[in-house]
DNA sequence: CAGGTTCCTCAGGGAACCCTCAGGTGGCCG
DNA sequence: CGGCCACCTGAGGGTTCCCTGAGGAACCTG
């Protein structure tokens, strides 16, 4: 349900190992999805989007390096080798693909953690601004917002309003409030949050659905996400 | 030349590695700063401003911990730790400080090369490669810019530019942010970043269709041009 | 030293945006 | 059912922000 979690792509064939990992990585708030093979990789690359894969560089069928090297040349995606080949050879051939990182195993899932940490912090995919609520997502760092698949231009001052509501779905918030977390103001001009939400409800509310729910009397409330089923 | 060249600051208290190391970071083109202690540490970060520190852990006065700490406050430095101590726990502690890599005694100094390139490459901090955004393609080491096949003539300022554009291509960059990355100003002087956007476009966007977006109110953006064939 | 290129500043025009206002709409309560 | 009050929303003025051509200063280059 974390959808603006960080995606992690794991390529590994022990499945003892791979179960590890990902159990791991899921308890440490990633979305992850594990592979034994790199079979469906370029597919899975495409659809998935990780920001980061865990490779192991032994795979039945094709090499992690050439995975790594794959992802190097098309994607953004950070680079995690992950094997049991300790030789200095190895690793650097490992770099030369591409890696951000190699890990030697075995290895306690606490360093797999902190390294996976560090190389996402260093590729700036620790994203801090993105929100998502139902089938609208608000990536405040590209200042994009997109609707059901279709972006949709929204002005500087729309952006702040559409984000301060978005992180605080679930609660009901005062003309107040909203005025002095989103412009600063200290003065009470309620029309001027009014005439913004209208605008907000004119770009995003195309499909008839309501996404900013007025709570007369006291404010705006924006709902949570609908509660789907909950596989985790 | 040398100016331009990728800066490392080395404190390390054992005499032979320090120099052992020097000399293999100069050789790969890199212009370092070799220190035995920290003690002129914040000193040299203010007038040196080092793109990436190898830290030994163990040192006389100061741990290289409290180094990283600085570099991590107050800075963007990359930091890489060098050191004997193998336990898990002191590597944990290492990443906990801020560390982009750590590397256990006795290494070989090729993999420190690899390691530092890998590090350097994620934090933007080395012209490294090309970058390749669309049908644009831009070869920072050469100072070659290609879009649609067809070779464009930039000036060295709008090749820092349209680097630090495609690098960060995705996000919204503040004219402030441009400025202190591309040009190194404290000062904000935003019509000197639109004036050189003004440039970039009339020589790259020929055939109409837009490179660099200008989010109003907030900055610029280089699209990363993608398909989007996430099925919700 | 002359010529060319590059870097930066300046200022005008134009477009987008922010906010206000006023009339319309719809819910709530007597 | 009628009045009141809160909310909605289209229109418009003032302002800010952005683009771009022109030009001087500094820097190579021959």
């Amino acid at each position: 349900m974390d959808s603006d979690a960080v995606r992690v792509l794991v390529v590994e064939d022990d499945a003892v190992l791979r179960s590890c990992i990902r159990d791991g990585l899921t308890d440490a708030g990633y979305q992850v999805r594990a592979e034994p093979d790199g079979s469906a990789f370029p597919a899975l690359v495409e659809t998935f989007r990780p920001d980061l894969a865990v490779l192991d560089v032994m795979l039945p069928g094709s090499s992690g390096l050439q995975l790594a090297r794959h992802l190097r040349a098309h994607t953004d995606t950070a680079v995690l080798f992950l094997t049991a080949r300790d030789a200095v050879a190895d690793r650097l051939a490992g770099f030369e693909a591409g890696a951000d990182d190699y890990i030697v195993k075995p290895f306690v899932m606490a360093e797999l953690l902190a390294r996976t940490r560090a190389v996402l912090r260093r590729s700036g995919k620790l994203r801090s601004g993105r929100l998502q609520v139902s089938d609208l997502l608000v990536d405040e760092d590209a200042g994009e917002v997109i609707r059901a698949g279709q972006p949709v231009q929204v002005t500087a001052t729309e952006l702040r309003l559409l984000c301060y509501l978005a992180r605080n779905r679930g609660r009901v918030l005062s003309k107040t409030q909203i005025l002095t977390q989103v412009w600063g103001y200290e003065a009470y001009d309620p029309n001027l949050v009014e005439a913004y939400v209208s605008g907000l409800r004119r770009k995003l509310e195309t499909n008839g659905d309501r996404l900013i729910h007025t709570v007369r009397g006291i404010g705006y409330r924006m709902n949570q996400a609908e509660p789907q089923m909950r596989a985790s």
